[in-house]
DNA sequence: TAATGTTTAGCGCTGT
DNA sequence: ACAGCGCTAAACATTA
């Protein structure tokens, strides 16, 4: 069984800051909490009472299936900036490790009073974050600067060395297969590509720890810019999977729908080849992915007034202001339809799309088809 | 030139 | 003990 997932070094109990809402004032105007088509856990809360360890699987634990987060796009809605809640004080830890802010008051009491949620180190992984901006976004795309403004923007801890957490950033986006570089559209000329997740990751996070996935996503198939004998072994698992050229989304291409486009192959299902554009609206491809059906999910744990609270829950992170969402402008030729010539309607029309929507989205089908986007834009390889 | 992206290396932590 | 994961640093290449 998974164990719960320590935050550092940090053995703290954090059901001390739960009901904080002097130091979150928003957090009780939250309202009912948003959850990622109501399967998502609340990571830490839900295990706040447990030494200090966030998740717990197991039978009774926390570690309750969460395919919302990263399989099915179930994030929604544009975050709450914990900064609006508690600008960055004077005093925080300059470490940059540790969890907590140990001084610095948000709201005017003695130093040493309490610590700052809102500056402590988040509870998610570069991975996780970055998964979370790219699952909001309304494309399911986002820029490396837009990834570093989400996080900025959710995490005032993260406006500290930014150097650091950045270059981290960009290296666990290239290093990772689950995240694939997406060239720009002409309509949207601009420095930098677009990153989005790869459809076949999955639910990386299904065990509720966003710490510390179960299990690496790695592309199976690799594609080598210069061609090696079949015999020859990789190098390394890890570093070739994730490094080697064209290994973003490098499997055997199946023809395109658009011409000069490559999709993927999935390497743990063959998805039939579309026949047409049309076919495709009309039987979405699936996937095999590691989240179950919704059929099979287990039921909704039951809230915890805790969850909805917790200043890090993802839960409470996502929830609010849908009503802030804006279009981004940068993507409309993308959700216009212009990145799918061929298919001749919005992406949105493919993707099952939660954009800014998902309180009022019945929750999407747990299969591939809202990455179908992916699939008739060319993945950047590495070069 | 700065931002972006790739790659290597080393370390600590966790699970088996 | 070992393997795998995540974080950090750094060097280097590419691009707008």
């Amino acid at each position: 069984m998974l164990s719960g997932v320590k935050l550092e070094a940090n053995n703290e109990d954090w059901t001390t800051y739960y009901h904080d809402s002097e130091l979150y004032p928003g957090v009780n105007s939250m309202g009912p909490n948003l959850t990622l088509n109501g399967y998502l856990p609340s990571a830490m809360a839900a295990c706040s009472s447990m030494g200090g360890q966030y998740m717990s699987s197991g039978p009774s634990g926390c570690g309750v299936a969460s395919p919302g987060l990263m399989g099915t796009g179930g994030l929604a809605g544009m975050p709450t900036p914990l900064g609006q809640m508690g600008a960055p004080q004077p005093g925080y830890s300059a470490s940059g490790n540790s969890l907590y802010s140990l001084e610095g008051p948000l709201d005017g009491k003695p130093q040493g009073y309490r610590r700052s949620y809102s500056h402590a180190k988040p509870p998610y992984s570069y991975i996780s974050l970055i998964s979370m901006a790219i699952q909001q976004a309304p494309g399911k795309v986002m820029t490396l600067n837009e990834i570093y403004q989400w996080i900025r923007d959710l995490f005032p801890y993260y406006r500290q060395n930014q150097q650091r957490w950045q270059n981290s950033i960009r290296h666990s986006l290239s290093f990772n297969d689950c995240f694939v570089r997406v060239p720009r559209s002409p309509e949207a000329p601009g420095k930098g590509s677009y990153w989005a997740l790869h459809p076949d990751s999955g639910n990386m996070f299904e065990n509720g720890c966003y710490m510390r996935r179960q299990k690496r996503f790695r592309c199976q198939k690799q594609e080598r810019k210069t061609p090696e004998p079949s015999s020859a072994p990789p190098r390394e698992e890890g570093r070739t999977a994730a490094h080697s050229p064209g290994s973003s989304l490098d499997a055997s291409p199946v023809q395109s729908p658009v011409p000069g486009l490559e999709k993927v192959e999935s390497p743990q299902a063959s998805p039939p080849p579309r026949a047409s554009p049309a076919q495709h609206l009309q039987e979405p491809l699936h996937f095999h992915h590691l989240s179950p059906a919704p059929s099979q999910l287990p039921p909704l744990p039951s809230q915890d007034p805790r969850t909805d609270t917790h200043p890090f829950s993802i839960t409470h992170l996502m929830s609010a202001d849908l009503q802030h969402a804006a279009p981004r402008v940068d993507l409309l030729p993308y959700d216009a339809g212009m990145m799918y010539p061929s298919y001749g309607a919005p992406a949105s029309t493919y993707m099952g799309m939660n954009s800014f929507g998902a309180r009022e989205v019945a929750p999407m089908p747990v299969d591939s088809s809202y990455y179908s986007n992916m699939y008739s834009v060319p993945i950047l390889s590495s070069s």
